[in-house]
DNA sequence: AGCATAAACGGACTTTACCCCGTTTCTGTT
DNA sequence: AACAGAAACGGGGTAAAGTCCGTTTATGCT
């Protein structure tokens, strides 16, 4: 007896119609929202319009936000490939200094494209409001600028300052009128005010 | 006819009652929260335990975080007049580069201590979601970067990034459980971060 | 293939945020 | 002091979030 206590690895995979039907409600729900906005977007509506039980989207996303922190997930998957593969500056192979830059400039843009997902995403009442994966941002620059020379500074806080600098601005303290009235502008704005910071911290 | 169409100015002054529920609400929440914690608090059970009608909970705060927000509001005004008015170098008095440390450190303080009520304020489907009076944190390190000598900076967007530096560890990056874990340690931890940050930003 | 087990499903049920509108209370004016 | 208008109050009603548990389905093993 007790043979098999301790734990196998991985409990076990995921179930295949487990994928399928997570797949279906990401796609469901990304449809939903293109056409009512996010508020348009509820828990009976989306099972229902995926042809699903109520339950299955819970024990799924676990919550309404957790549902955006599942569309936003997605979305940085696809910019986390141009960042670990990608061309430089932006991929590896750039100094880096420069792909910090280049990593604010795109990550500004990302946030201003994403902006009413990553909004609707936030939930005071979760322990990590971001989302599992939002910590990519602050482990990103964590590694580029352990690979700078920065005497008598404390890199690991340092690094979530500066993703706070980058996602803060569209997560917390311009308001939703501000950022669809001038898109265009505030991602170029966002980004030059980046790069002015980086320069201006990583100075000697 | 016609004669009182423009606005009279302030549409009249709020009204005695309104003031009193206002501030018997807000006890009244408070005392809720530190029993039950912001799960306990709900709109219900605040009107009831106040004595008054849900509606009148509703038209107060509009919404479940705005209490929170209210909340918030509150204790930021005891700390805003030790901004304004109190002993440098956290008030006036101090050369501004100092002033500016002061503050975060200030502010880094308040942020770990009020933690909990500032993460339940956060709601995604608000305009603003820090609420009304949250900018201060932005408005007054605009103040203070507008007495430095910055050459070639956006001065606008860099007092959003720095707030943003200041607010965003405990409101985005760092879990319930890391913040409840260390928070001595953490205090310190952020503003000394803060100071690092400011010391590099302003380096001539 | 058949079986045992754990995981996923479904949808009824409960709780809670939020809306609405008839009623009450305040306040400035005469 | 009485009045008119505006603002605040109350609490029932609605819809959506989140929970629970009996049922179904996939998967690894024999």
């Amino acid at each position: 007896m007790d043979r098999l206590v301790v734990s196998w690895g991985r409990p076990r995979a995921e179930r295949a119609d487990a994928v399928r039907n997570r797949l279906h409600l990401l796609t469901t729900a990304r449809e939903m929202f293109a056409e009512q906005g996010a508020d348009g977007l509820t828990m009976d509506g989306l099972a229902q319009r995926a042809g699903l039980g109520k339950g299955t989207v819970f024990r799924r996303f676990g919550t309404r936000a957790g549902i955006f922190q599942a569309l936003m997930d997605d979305d940085e998957r696809t910019f986390q490939q141009q960042v670990l593969a990608g061309p430089p500056p932006l991929g590896p192979g750039a100094p880096a200094r420069e792909r910090l830059i280049a990593y604010g400039r795109a990550r500004a843009g990302f946030m201003v494209a994403h902006r009413a997902v990553a909004r609707a995403a936030l939930d005071g009442s979760q322990p990590v409001p971001v989302g599992t994966r939002a910590p990519m941002s602050q482990v990103h620059i964590r590694m580029l600028l352990g690979q700078l020379s920065l005497d008598g500074v404390d890199r690991d806080m340092l690094s979530v300052q500066l993703a706070a600098a980058l996602d803060g601005p569209v997560l917390l303290y311009l308001s939703s009128d501000e950022l669809d009235e001038a898109v265009d502008g505030l991602e170029e704005c966002i980004g030059q005010a980046w790069q002015d910071l980086i320069e201006r911290v990583c100075r000697p």
